[in-house]
DNA sequence: TGTATATATGACTATACAATCATATACACA
DNA sequence: TGTGTATATGATTGTATAGTCATATATACA
């Protein structure tokens, strides 16, 4: 495995809407799943996917406790790459409705 | 189009081995097609497929001189989110050799 | 033990994506 | 105008991904 394909591999986990849905909510604190789908209006049974999904890229803790399962964010750089990202997206609209840009 | 779908559509064109070569190689200026298609090891046609979708999303210029076409980085922050991204994947690597996590 | 709650997973479908090959387009210049 | 170089694109293929439904598993507790 090349570097470009392990920081893909970490870069393609936040490139989908429901899990930004999810580690924005997670920005605060752990949450159970219990608390995590009905907040971002998302099958139970495909937001657990996701959070399997990111535990296993390596992005997020899991923690038991009873039946509950709870989720939580392991690199606070996870949210300075998200915060970046929306750096870039703003500027890219409002540069759109600024002037022409050449092609 | 929620905040969530224009940051992901930014951190997409990321999660890419080829589109992080292509950003890997013009991290110090702007290159054509005919430099960076044999510097990454991909086919001409599809570097272009890459490049293009990389206007796109908002992330590269590009710039005509003749017949040859220089593509540029146009976000400084697209290099700090790379980065980012690297050193999390440094973490995970090294993470998964030391001690045990619970599950 | 039976029931309720919380979470994960198998099977499936629809869609998106990357890569390839062949070919088209655009420009430069003899 | 014809030839070579640079880049883009149509058509196709294989694979990955997100989401859904139904169901399985695990824990708590009466």
């Amino acid at each position: 495995m090349d570097k470009t394909h392990l920081q893909a591999e970490i870069l393609k986990v936040l490139g989908q809407p429901t899990r930004l849905k999810i580690i924005d909510l997670l920005h605060d604190g752990e949450r159970c799943v219990c608390e995590i789908f009905p907040a971002i209006g998302e099958e139970q049974s495909n937001t657990s996917r996701h959070l399997n999904l990111m535990v296993s890229s390596g992005i997020l803790f899991r923690r038991k406790e009873g039946v509950k399962i709870f989720y939580a964010l392991k690199h606070p750089e996870i949210l300075e790459i998200v915060d970046l990202a929306t750096r870039v997206m703003t500027q890219e609209i409002t540069g759109r409705h600024g002037l022409l840009k050449a092609a």
